[in-house]
RNA sequence: GCCCGGGUGGCGGAACUGGUAGACGCGCAGGACUUAAAAUCCUGUUGCCUGCAAGGGCAGUAUCGGUUCGAUUCCGAUCCCGGGCACCA
């Protein structure tokens, strides 16, 4: 009997299902004196297109971890669902008019289907879809948890919003305002990225995403749900350090959050025509550069803009604040490679020196970093050079570079003041008064204090990360469950009506007002406060997909409770999260919003860590065999279904860990995926006799033969420590494996036991093979309950070393000797090797360097 | 521009803390089996030079230089590729 691979698949994947063989039981059957393990997929879209051959690539590797980890003992939580909100089904029943619900259960029956022709050990029990009502049921009422929270500074913690402090003496609407101003999820009148073609607006971490697609994105003010993630900016940072993360994961999620530390300056400004003073505050990483601050600048959208543009300037000024308005933020930052900007007319007054120096727009300054506002040091800032030089400010020079001699200086200073040099780095300060001769470092820390002293400013730290938009103009995803007013006031609808659901109707189409397709359905808009019998409409703008992913991890632990999103006992038995796959597109987007998420949870004290996920790991794209990432357009697409039709899920799973380590980006091989499937066919024939179909007759009982069981123990040893390290290098792993097979192929007679130790090494590599040899060589239960076997040290050593000979430094000649062989011996046969003797004939021995069991050296002149 | 990765045969990739560069697989070449082919099995496979042969020599891990008895591995400079950030004051 051939290895028939199509018929032994389906076999044990029928088997599996029938015995739940991979069910985790449920938390009060569960043994919990064993370890547990935690292994988790980040959990697909399932689109109209099918799995993809990237996907398996990462769900084959946590398969790998989890049939081993259950071999060794572990409780092991291996569940899979999922992300099922989202734009392509919504456009997929604005054309066809199907709604996507359907659309959605017909796109995972077939997810599912795929995923189990995989063989992957999941415990499908335990399957959750952010879409179910009784999912998004609780992705509600963890929004409301956020929206009912506040942010306690002093204990740097959330707390339930009826903890908030709120003055005294404030009527209804101003107590209502000052609430609103606390919580974590708040409406507000924003600018945001709004996309006309998707009809939607996005969240900055989404844009750069879409503009990729091709889709423009605007700025646009319009009143929008943020969570106030920026309260976490400093313990998302910092937490970051305890976390088993990529390295570049943990970049990305540093320099997106943006800390940088520098101080608040207090500027006095004037309007001439009026002598209005005001005062605004700028933000500098640099306070030590203050004494080279020659003018302000104010971003377009500032709002003293007004109040500071004198007559004259008026006009001009409109029109540079409308056409900076019109432009998109991409259109902003990339046409500026040139400054631009106009006066207002007032002045500031320059903290400590008392100067007056202009106050302009400009552009180049963000409304929404900082305070929108900065003071220009146009001799120690190139974008401030940049301007400057365009607007003849002047240029004048506080910091010098260490190291530089005393004639440089003057050149220095003059180069600074004529604009040809712009030095950024940190120094020496001069012309600053109190702080010449300071370091920057010390000139930072003193002209702090003395801002602090003088009331004239502060300390201060500074985040690139905004609150995160939360809203979307789109039908298919979670409905807010808020109610609005006439007198424009909301509030929240009670936990027990939930679940909201979404109501069902024939046009999905946006209502192109910049309104979600949910406002045009007057039957669900209008509804009345279940508290109060007051006439209400419902908030029309829904959930963006990542809500239901910040916590999705936390629900397949507890899938079916119905009193809560996830038993805290039970949480805490599980989480955090052992170990991650998934891509790195996530970075920002997903990992960040989850964090965050399980953050809130854990200061409302719903779960017990500070972090969800222990160890992070990104599988690398596979891509088309032309090396090429895979595209329809190119047809260069690899379909699954296609693949394990024609060499099987074994194979497949064996060559896609096969082809490289996990993280790398790596060409699909059509010829590479024969190889492996030769391999299991070597596997398969040289223990099951094809005529048969019963293991072969050199398949004995004897005693394991010494060379094969050495060999097997360093197999074990190898495959052991390349599944559990944690560096997802199972090529090597597999290729050790290789050389074993090779190796039975040179034997006559193989012990029993021998085959069998290989066998559970195979399994959560290729489990289909393994379990039908297993069952052959006479096993009744699954392979998967079998336990791992465990090595040998004495037998993993070598008997033997070859020893390398070198003349200096070059190899001369290699000896097998007996293992451990002691340094005089080594170097008494390297002195008489005759290739030796040849190039130190003649020659002086200079020393004789030996390392045991690896090589000799014989140093001449 | 700045910050991370990474450059190893014809290809995917191995190489422990500095100690035999190229494991394993693919491809290729040769052989066995076969009437023949496929499948399978065996052998070889970094390049160049040399030898009838066993063998031997030289070069070689992007490039150049350094440290060292010895460098794919450590250090410095340069080039290229991938990713992230990009007026964030």
């Amino acid at each position: 009997m051939k290895y028939n691979f199509t018929e032994i698949e389906k076999k044990w994947q029928k088997y599996w299902e029938e015995n739940e063989t991979f069910r985790t039981p449920d938390f009060n059957e569960l043994d919990k004196s064993k370890p547990k393990y935690y292994v988790l997929d980040m959990f697909p879209y399932p689109s109209g297109d099918g799995l993809h051959v990237g996907h398996p690539e990462g769900y084959t590797a946590t398969d790998i971890i989890a049939r081993f980890k259950r071999m060794k003992g572990f409780n092991v939580m291996h569940p899979m669902g999922w992300d099922a909100f989202g734009l392509q089904a919504e456009q997929y029943a604005i054309k066809t008019g199907i709604h996507p619900k359907i659309r959605t259960m017909e796109c995972i029956d077939r997810f599912r289907q795929q995923l189990k022709s995989l063989g992957l050990s999941y415990d499908w029990k335990r399957e959750v879809s952010t879409a179910d009502e009784d999912y998004f049921k609780w992705t509600q009422w963890i929004f409301l948890k956020i929206f009912n929270s506040y942010y306690d500074e002093s204990k740097d913690k959330a707390k339930i919003i009826s903890e908030l402090k709120i003055p005294e003496g404030l009527n209804e609407k101003e107590k209502f305002e000052f609430i609103n101003s606390h919580r974590l999820a708040y409406l507000a009148e924003v600018p945001v990225n709004w996309c006309p073609e998707l009809g939607t607006v996005l969240s900055n971490e989404e844009v750069p995403e879409q503009t990729e697609k091709g889709y423009t994105v605007v700025r646009r003010n319009m009143k929008q749900w943020n969570l106030r993630i920026t309260k976490y900016a400093e313990r998302l940072l910092n937490d970051l350090d305890e976390l088993d993360w990529p390295r570049n994961i943990k970049e990305i999620q540093k320099n997106w959050i943006g800390k940088s530390e520098g101080a608040a300056v207090k500027f006095k400004l004037v309007n001439p025509e009026n002598n209005n003073e005001s005062e605004i505050e700028v933000f500098t990483t640099r306070p030590d550069t203050i004494f080279g601050a020659t003018y302000i600048i104010l971003a377009p959208e500032h709002k003293l803009v007004d109040e500071l543009t004198v007559g004259m300037q008026k006009d001009a000024v409109d029109k540079y604040r409308k056409e900076a308005e019109r432009k998109s933020d991409l259109e902003r930052t990339e046409l500026s490679k040139s400054k631009t900007g106009e006066y207002t007319g007032s002045y500031g007054i320059h903290p400590v020196t008392g100067e007056k120096i202009p106050v302009l727009i400009s552009d180049y300054v963000l409304a929404s970093y900082g305070t929108g506002a900065v003071m220009g040091v146009p001799g120690h800032d190139e974008r401030d050079n940049e301007f400057a030089r365009k607007f003849s400010l002047k240029i004048f020079p506080v910091v010098v570079p260490e190291n530089i001699s005393d004639s440089e200086i003057i050149k220095f200073i003059e180069d600074t003041k004529e604009g040809n040099v712009c030095f950024s780095g940190n120094g020496i300060s001069i012309y600053s008064d109190f702080l010449n001769g300071l370091k920057t470092s010390e000139s930072i820390d003193k002209i702090i204090d003395w801002l602090e002293k003088e009331k004239k400013g502060y300390r201060s730290v500074n985040y690139k990360l905004r609150d995160w938009l939360f809203s979307r103009q789109r039908f298919w995803g979670e409905p807010f469950p808020i109610i609005h007013f006439d007198d424009g006031t909301f509030t929240d609808v009670d936990e027990s009506e939930l679940p909201l659901t979404l109501p069902d109707v024939v046009s999905y189409k946006s209502s192109g007002t910049g309104e979600s397709p949910l406002a045009t359905i007057e039957s669900w808009v209008n509804t009345t406060d279940k508290r109060t019998g007051r006439k209400a409409r419902r908030e029309t703008n829904t959930m963006p997909q990542w809500a239901g992913s910040c916590w999705y991890f936390l629900r397949y632990l507890d899938p079916g409770n119905r009193n809560v999103f996830c038993d805290k006992e039970i949480e805490k038995f599980w989480m955090p999260i052992n170990l991650y796959i998934g891509g790195y597109e996530h970075a920002v987007l997903h990992l960040i919003y989850a964090r965050f998420w399980y953050k809130v949870l854990f200061d409302l004290g719903y779960v017990n860590y500070k972090e969800p996920i222990n160890k992070l790991f990104n599988q690398g794209m596979i891509l088309g065999e032309d090396g090429v990432k895979m595209s329809k357009s190119r047809g260069n697409v690899i379909n699954p279904d296609d693949v394990i039709k024609e060499f099987g899920a074994d194979s497949m799973r064996l060559f896609e860990m096969f082809m490289g380590p996990l993280e790398a980006t790596k060409p699909w091989s059509t010829k590479g995926i024969e190889g492996l499937n030769r391999f299991l066919n070597r596997v398969w024939r040289v223990i099951i006799d094809e005529y048969t179909g019963e293991p072969g007759k050199n398949i004995t009982d004897e005693e394991p033969e010494e060379n094969l069981n050495k060999l097997l123990h360093r197999t074990i040893k190898k495959v052991t420590e390349d599944i559990d390290d944690g560096d997802m290098k199972f090529n090597t792993a597999i290729s050790y494996m290789m050389i074993f097979v090779n190796e039975l192929y040179k034997t006559d007679r193989i012990s029993k036991k021998i085959i069998g130790d290989f066998i559970i090494l195979l399994s959560p590599f290729a489990p289909h093979i393994a379990e039908e040899i297993w069952q052959k060589l006479g096993n009744t239960e699954s392979i998967q309950f079998a336990a791992w076997p465990e090595y040998d040290p004495e037998l993993t050593k070598e008997d033997m070393a070859t020893i390398i000979f070198q003349v200096n430094g070059k190899l001369r000649a290699k000896k097998d000797m007996n293992y451990d062989s002691d340094v005089k011996t080594l170097e008494d046969e390297a002195l008489d090797n005759e290739n030796v003797k040849k190039y130190i004939l003649g020659k002086q021995i200079i020393k004789i360097i030996t390392v045991k069991n690896k090589m000799v050296n014989i140093v001449v002149k």
